[in-house]
DNA sequence: TATGAATGAGATTTCATTCAT
DNA sequence: TATGAATGAAATCTCATTCAT
């Protein structure tokens, strides 16, 4: 995690003995669990200490409040998830464009839908906090990781690549979230996960099959000939 | 507004004169003024009330309570969205599909983008609250109208339609989220319109072009051949 | 009362109704009362609320926390005890030193006195707080009034005449101030008034008779000659 | 320590070893760190533990609370002063009443002065607490040996002179602290401690120089003539 | 209808102290 | 003896909501 977190946000104490791990555990665990059962409204410290069965001093001892309790937890999710599209996108030998584009799109959908439950529970908890600066390296990652699968696989100016790369991944974090935030809308994602690597693959096909060294944009109105 | 309110939800009394009218769009006024200065956490009923130059009371005559003013107030935002994306879909001729493509893209956008502020600010409160059925009621009726729109374009199986029109609307609607969620990236706005509609033809071309008769899709496996 | 009091500590709205003054009046009256019984130790915002017969929300209507409160109070305590002092040294015709002494040391008991207890249960109450300006402010009035009393009565210079009056008013203020805060101790009140008058009298005196218009010190050392 | 001290407030071992008496020194010492950086509030055994360097259960074997701890700091503190004074005061050869002035005085802000902000720290620290009986020995013992101070030098009758003592102790310990207690009157030291015993001597020479077998005051009236 | 004083459940947080290791 | 993780009673403070005027 990139983020520099605000004095208030920072976790309170390194633990010395193992026995500390085992209960930071057990009040991230609690918290996953308070917010699939009760939301966002019933995340409470008492609840979570009370679920995690350990004391709420115990819980203060940890973390200076519920803020920094929930910034961990989503930065820790967050974090495994750009790992995971990390790792992915590192192996990239001569693909095509719509390798690529199957390639991060399964890698995302993949992180995210390990624990459907727990990342609705934390998009959820999220935006109740201010943590802007946690999706924002997140978003940075996934950019970077992107831009690095893409840059083999085309040529373009590098400012053009941005704003495809920035494009492309708003599309696909975005969507995929709305999958998950609606309730009933996740039995769609099989469906939805195909459709997406169409586009993307048609989306980076013209892209590459045109000149890419030119922008398709000229004063943010798209000029590209119509098929 | 489509969506069914369940009794806690409703407005308390239908203002039919003047003076009610004004009260109530000072509330709605005076929500979205301590949502843009404080955020989610200053907002308060006493606060809105102060804000609104009404007392507690009053704010109480006409909502029974602050989820219903939040909910009314996100109401009538997504509902003035839904309906100019509507409006604009309606008429469509012969449009090809990459008219389409940019017909929605400009559509939702220009519907969000009005008051950027104001839609960011209702973003951050509508999480606060339990607002599911607001989020899917304006997903339904995008897709009704998206739905429409495609229907003249194309001759597809219906099945095959919806998955295509749901798909488009997730990706449209939650990448342009991003973009307003994230506090710095709404400079990259029209660069984003401009990619999303090239995304977007591209995508319903490819469509096009390949048999829409048949799913290219299979148990959720894309199996259309690469290009 | 001058003083400046920082944010936190300014009362938080001003009562309309007057229900209001009611209140406020009986929640200072019942800080004190849980003062006198309790001591510091057991002055909570919950036990003020209780004894005043109103709920802990209406406390925190009027004081944004329990300096707040205490700081008020105290301020109200002071103002009410300077005034006095204030009204005594108006009062001064032409007077001699031995009056002028006898005027302030009976102005400055007599207004603590009033109510013993209460004096002595915010003492020890504002030291809990950070309330060095309420009795910085305190002793500038008293400075002012001891001063205006002096200047008529004899013609040294002003700085060594605010050395005097600093030092007297000290005097008088710290050694009142013994008697009330220690257990058993006010019953000699009535002797320690007779000899501080004493003490004061023959200061002043040995002032007036000596030049007062040179400082009686040098570096700091008393070099006026013995009797 | 001449006071009693409730069992709740003893130290709880005699520590013979050097080991331990480092320990306490250091927990001593942090604790004045710990008032001087952050004040009463911020006085916590934990974080004064930490700074000692010990852990908190170490505190806890050779305190058995928060308030023996300051109470042996405390008592530690004004033995220190008493007994600074007590040597004093034991010098007294034929010494005239303004010596003895000077000598009191001197004594007890040489006493104080050795270390201004443990002063004002130990002062203030001293008050959350309930350390009336520390005071109240400190003043018994000033009371001794002023006592002892002013026999010699006058053949009062023993009541009246406990009157004069106990009015002059009070006075000097009392006008002090308010010099102490107070944000930047300390710079006037050197001026107050020089009227201090200007007054002082005027006080004692007044009295020495009318009948000091009778008491000045009737019902608590003074009745010496104006000179 | 409008007002705004009052309510009080409940959330957050602290910190002196204990006790198993 | 030393350690430090754990405890939990208790304090502070908020804010949606009610109701007498």
């Amino acid at each position: 995690m990139t983020a520099r977190s605000p004095a208030k946000l920072k976790p309170r104490k390194m633990p010395i003995q193992a026995r500390s791990q085992a209960t930071i555990e057990a009040i991230f665990e609690a918290t996953i669990q308070v917010l699939l059962q009760g939301g966002a409204r019933a995340l409470t410290t008492n609840r979570i200490a009370e679920k995690a069965g350990v004391s709420i001093g115990t819980l203060y001892q940890y973390f200076p409040g519920k803020e920094a309790l929930l910034y961990a937890l989503v930065g820790r999710h967050l974090d495994k998830a750009g790992e995971a599209v990390e790792r992915a996108c590192r192996v990239h030998g001569g693909m095509s464009l719509a390798d690529c584009a199957d390639l991060f799109v399964d890698a995302y959908i993949d992180a995210k839908a390990g624990d459907v439950a727990v990342s609705r529970a934390l998009y959820h908890a999220s935006t109740e906090l201010d943590m802007q600066d946690l999706g924002a390296a997140m978003l940075a990652r996934l950019h970077q990781a992107v831009r690095g699968l893409l840059e083999h696989a085309h040529g373009g100016q590098p400012e053009t690549l941005d704003t495809i790369v920035f494009s492309w991944v708003a599309v696909v974090t975005g969507g995929t979230r709305v999958l998950f935030e609606q309730d009933g809308t996740i039995e769609r994602l099989p469906a939805f996960r195909a459709q997406l690597k169409l586009m993307s693959r048609a989306y980076l096909d013209i892209l590459g099959t045109s000149d890419m060294r030119t922008d398709h944009t000229r004063n943010g109105e798209c000029y590209l000939a119509k098929t």
